[in-house]
DNA sequence: GGTCGGATCATCT
DNA sequence: GATGATCCGACCG
């Protein structure tokens, strides 16, 4: 078990992203992330979690990605288009928020959607926020609740308050599981989702929510 | 354990 | 007008 949760031993943490961490393609910074921290102050308490699950977006030419539009940037996703490091917030299927990482260079829209963490501070609070309901944040939606996570963050850099990415622990590459992407309807077969193998943090889903 | 319908609305066509 | 980068509670076995 303390395999599966390294950060739970209190091995000390990476000292820092190196430079130029962000302005890699989205499947290099989904891998990268993987045992990395998110950590919220949003209405002036803190949350944080490990990160043990994200997708990869690849931009206008992954026919899943939210910039393949007809006409290039929206006002939905222009925030992809932008630098990296910033948050690209949207709403999914009218009621919950979900949070991508933008990467790659500016003009580039390639993002990371964050699909699970694990809980490491101020859980008593995401249990509020989750009112009570359990997993507390293994799901793009449960996550976001439980870090008080909406379209205000939208293009947020994340390298400050109230909402923050900080380096956090290496996960070797034997606990790193590839698959498939969840919940797309086109390219859902393309290995661009990252998760740490074994960890209550990562999603449950059914692949049965609706016909596709 | 599993499968399924419904909520609910911004965004895109 | 149709569709979701989802979640939850109900139902079945």
């Amino acid at each position: 078990l303390a395999a599966r949760l390294p950060w739970r031993g209190g091995e000390p943490p990476l000292t820092g992203f190196p430079d130029g961490f962000f302005t890699r393609s989205s499947p290099e910074v989904a891998r990268g992330l993987l045992g990395a921290r998110i950590v919220s102050t949003i209405g002036g308490q803190r949350t944080a979690g490990v990160i043990v699950e994200t997708e990869a977006y690849l931009g206008p030419d992954d026919p899943a990605s939210h910039a393949a539009t007809k006409d290039g940037p929206t006002e939905r996703n222009r925030a992809m288009f932008g630098p990296p490091r910033r948050a690209y917030v949207y709403r999914s299927y009218g009621m919950h928020w979900c949070m991508n990482v933008v990467t790659g260079a500016e003009g580039v829209a390639q993002a990371v959607l964050l699909r699970g963490v694990d809980p490491v501070e101020g859980e008593r609070l995401m249990s509020v926020r989750r009112r009570g309901r359990t997993p507390l944040a293994g799901g793009p939606g449960r996550l976001c609740e439980a870090l008080g996570i909406t379209g205000d963050l939208y293009g947020h850099d994340l390298a400050v308050s109230p909402l923050e990415l900080h380096p956090g622990w290496h996960v070797p590459d034997e606990l790193v599981e590839i698959t498939g992407r969840i919940g797309v309807s086109v390219a859902a077969d393309w290995p661009l989702r990252f998760f740490v193998q074994g960890n209550p943090g990562v999603s449950r889903h059914n692949g049965s929510a609706r016909p596709r």
